[in-house]
DNA sequence: CTTATAATTATTCCTTTTCATACAATAACG
DNA sequence: CGTTATTGTATGAAAAGGAATAATTATAAG
């Protein structure tokens, strides 16, 4: 796409986006073949397995900003997927949970990325893949210290 | 933020979105603390040390798409950073360039990337980053071959 | 040469995100 | 208690992003 020696080639930050951003791809094409969004696959995501989580926690987990956060969930309730409670011992907080069609149709989704990322482990080695569970592991650590 | 074994924890490609979001964070306020938006500071750094960079390039380079980078550049040539040139060989492509105050402007943006990046690979260690490189670069490779 | 197909960028329209703010509930403090 | 601060969520206006398409230029085929 380019030789020369330019700056964002050695940029680290270049270099993570890039690959996240290309090794998704494929994915979230496939996510939105199906119907969604790759913001209400992440809330979906999310909220697999657990009983309730609150509206701020979603944003951390799913990368987003408050707002953004409430009105996907907007629209997963107009879906039927996901249901709103308030929280008994802290009633500024609002819980959400998957409903049973949410449930049903997250499982779907996660099998499909599943299935996607056995290819890309697979593709990548297992020996490499662990190398880069763990450097991002300490990537994370590190920058959330610093 | 929550115990219990996620589906997500365990998934590969939000370990990457993840580690990119959290490592960007810090950057990212700085640069809109200097006026700039992450659009613009991707277009630029891009240009960096290039004589002209095409729309369909830029948008490559830039992990966004054609029209959203045709708006950005846009932006950047009302703020006198960037400009337009058609190419000669095929009038269809738009080489753009950075303007003298573009040029001056990214150099200060990399002079501080440059600085966080070496606060954060002081903080990995030297061996983590190169196999944090290593690994994300065998991501990319294997994610465009499959 | 003409027509058809492909490639490149800009534009349009709609959705989504973001920033700021408002509102409600809790916490802290005198 | 009453008052002020802080926290958690929703809302509204403005900006940005994305999908589809238009417009222009290149290339290929006949």
């Amino acid at each position: 796409m380019q030789g020369g020696d330019r700056f964002i080639d050695g940029y680290l930050l270049y270099l993570l986006a890039r690959a996240s951003s290309i090794a998704s791809a494929e994915f979230h094409q496939e996510i939105r073949r199906c119907g969604y969004t790759v913001a209400h696959w992440r809330v979906l995501a999310a909220l697999k397995g657990i009983d309730g989580v609150t509206v701020g926690d979603l944003a951390d987990i799913c990368l987003a900003n408050q707002p953004a956060i409430s009105k996907t969930i907007e629209k997963l309730v107009g879906m039927g997927l996901v249901e709103r409670s308030s929280d008994d011992t802290d009633r500024r907080r609002v819980r959400v949970c998957l409903t049973r069609d949410g449930d049903a149709a997250v499982d779907l989704l996660i099998a499909a990325a599943r299935e996607h990322q056995a290819r890309l482990v697979d593709a990548m080695g297992h020996d490499e893949t662990t190398a880069l569970v763990r450097a991002l592991t300490r990537v994370i650590e590190r920058s959330v210290a610093g």
